[in-house]
DNA sequence: TCTTATTGTTAGTATTACTAACATTTTTGA
DNA sequence: TCAAAAATGTTAGTAATACTAACAATAAGA
């Protein structure tokens, strides 16, 4: 499993780039340095032209790949969630009891992805920046254009797969998909939140606090109390 | 009550802005108008200069009222929570079941405050606002200083009223606030996804859906199954 | 009426987001 | 093997944004 993992290569949209980052040596620097980049000064700090000087090369050419840094962070999530399904699929292959299957679902979207070392982007620091910065490349006026050009069909495609199992565990429950996707951000948020607005959560950064808060809900939402 | 509801004038905490903007035409007109065109606009196309000139104004004139289009939003966030609390102590004020109190505080953070055609600004245009760009303004890298010089009161407040109500249903579920902050939060994305991502949920706009949906939610997960 | 507070005006700077034009290197296929 | 085509890189620009400074005009208050 870990060599595979390893050689995982995501298929993203190719709406969200002009130029597949994959395809040269400039792309893959560009989106691995923008990983760490844009979580350390944030999107509204974040400039093509302090990455380019970050890999030694010009804003022109980061141009060539990326229309602008909202596509790249979009590039970045979408990518996200790709490895994110890639690790439900693995996670979950050997399990036959769905709630077993949705225990490990929750685990994944509460604490992320499984650290591998792969050979092009780091899952842990692709987690930290989804948690700071992805909301915002949703809430924008744009939306409705990048959601016609698919460009948000992996987290689409993450989501189904969970609503999937919860229509196994009880087919007669209304909302699985406001509940899946409610996890999947809130997750996000209350991370966020334990970090930066603790008075909101009884959530510790790093504590178990809330994969059993998530877990609790869950179970006992699609419950036929 | 309308008539309260009317005159209430909203304390938020004075470090959201340089000059009171309710302590002159003025500052009254860049609020209101900016409530409308930031929905319009959304928070990355508007700027000081076009609020500026649909008020006949200027630039610099809008900078001795807000340091910048970050801390006005999160001035009319922090109006927004307050104009929530007040709707909820109206709303809850002569309910003795803390259940039925509950429902009401649910419903508002889902439908958003009650309209009133009141003085200063319009809670509807602000329930929009608020949809649409308010967790861009707490995602962000100034989040901890913004923190502690206390700007985010008026959420917190409104969040421990609710989390009150809770432990008076059941004392011993063990993670009222985080419940309610996720509450508070997705409430807001789910409207906006029930609009732009509509795959990602079963929630129409304008349905009743959203309301059962964490109605249902919130009660399975406070009882003692 | 004199003082103070409030607004308006002009004119600037540094940075950002992006583009055009062209030079250089790499690929490829005849 | 080598010329044409494709991919990359570099330079140099523009328009807009996010501010700030300095001062003039106006209104309001004691």
């Amino acid at each position: 499993m870990e060599s595979i993992l390893k050689k995982i290569r995501v298929d993203v949209n190719s709406n969200l780039y002009q130029k597949d980052p994959f395809s040269s040596e400039l792309g893959v620097s560009i989106v691995r340095e923008a990983t760490r980049l844009i979580q350390e000064l944030g999107m509204e700090n974040f400039t093509f032209k302090k990455l380019a000087s970050k890999i030694g090369s010009t804003e022109a050419a980061i141009y060539r790949y990326f229309e602008n840094k909202h596509m790249l962070l979009l590039y970045l999530n979408a990518w996200y969630w790709a490895w994110m399904e890639h690790n439900l699929v693995f996670a979950t292959a050997n399990l036959i009891d769905p709630e077993e299957r949705l225990g490990v679902a929750i685990r994944l979207m509460v604490d992320g992805p499984l650290y591998r070392e792969n050979d092009f982007l780091d899952p842990k620091q692709l987690h930290l920046l989804v948690v700071n910065e992805s909301l915002k490349g949703y809430l924008t006026k744009t939306v409705d254009n990048e959601h016609e050009s698919g460009i948000f069909a992996q987290v689409y495609k993450f989501g189904e797969r969970i609503s999937a199992i919860i229509q196994e565990i009880n087919p007669t429950y209304q909302f699985p998909k406001t509940l899946v996707s409610t996890v999947m951000e809130s997750s996000l948020l209350q991370n966020f939140n334990s970090r930066h607005l603790p008075g909101m959560t009884e959530a510790k950064p790093e504590g178990g606090e809330r994969l059993n808060f998530f877990k609790e809900l869950v179970v006992k939402t699609i419950s036929n109390a």
